[in-house]
DNA sequence: CGCGAACCTATCGTTCGCGATATAATCGCG
DNA sequence: CGCGATTATATCGCGAACGATAGGTTCGCG
């Protein structure tokens, strides 16, 4: 009833409107080039931890993309159904599930290395100025301290 | 099997990832400020919607925010249950639906407006570097063209 | 006016994403 | 060694999120 119209609360000016809508246009962005691949945005962000680290276990990857293990677990099931994942007890601590991948999810690589590039050109950006970008964004998200 | 072990396809070099992480993060950062209110993060932003615009059909509130009407429509459904949010039929175009406030939505209003404030808290940064960063990730966005 | 095209919303099935909870394994302190 | 506390994963229920599809409305061209 009150006729506040102060300057905040309004789309214009909050930052995570931006960050949200931007985060659903990469998954766009990336759909029709992960679709050849059988792959889901989430899915290939877990397969890029796996194609670069080692070591990988099911709470690692959950803490390289930001998600609960509640989370995770379903997600490599599925890749563990599509036979691009293997998970099994690791042997010197039985409460942790090692990753790993299949030479099916191996080859799969190569079937994605042509992405990055992709996305770079999508951008419009130059490497120096998506470094700026990625850096404001992570220090950002240390800023929240949710670690 | 081949070797590659190319500087490409490693997280440490992928906006993505961080644009990923970072609304995860922001999802997190507003939660306990949401609970007290009883909203979602996303219906926290349909709401903001709501509160600054006037004439939302359920197609314009899934523009701002860069979401199909499959999401939003259930979502305003939840709204309404929660008594916050109206829908009903335009009688210029029936195609559409007019989504308004109740009056227990527009109170929620002064609810919330201590909020903004506590995130830019928490970001750390000043009102013209968010400013910055705001401008960089709308023209991202824009630069994906999906319109 | 008439009829096909375009438009707006709703529904369905699948995949994410979380918190709460459960279960099992390891750690640490006495 | 022994037992509580912590750690790691899995399960469940709910709320997003999408594409495909379907239904009804309006538009536009003949």
């Amino acid at each position: 009833m009150t006729e506040i119209e102060g300057p905040c609360l309004t789309p214009e000016d909050m930052l995570c409107f931006d960050v949200y809508a931007l985060g659903q246009s990469f998954g766009r962005l990336y759909k029709p080039l992960l679709d050849p691949l059988g792959l889901t945005y989430p899915q290939y962000l877990v397969m890029i931890v796996l194609w670069t680290g080692q070591e990988n276990t099911v709470g690692r990857i959950g803490e390289r993309l930001g998600l609960e293990t509640s989370t995770v677990t379903p997600l490599l099931k599925r890749l563990e159904a599509a036979g691009l994942v293997t998970r099994r007890r690791s042997e010197i601590d039985e409460r942790r599930v090692e990753v790993g991948l299949t030479p099916r999810g191996r080859a799969l690589r190569a079937e994605a290395l042509h992405i990055p590039a992709c996305v770079e050109g999508a951008t419009g950006l130059d490497p120096n100025e998506i470094r700026a970008l990625r850096d404001k964004l992570i220090g950002l998200r240390r800023a929240f301290g949710q670690d």
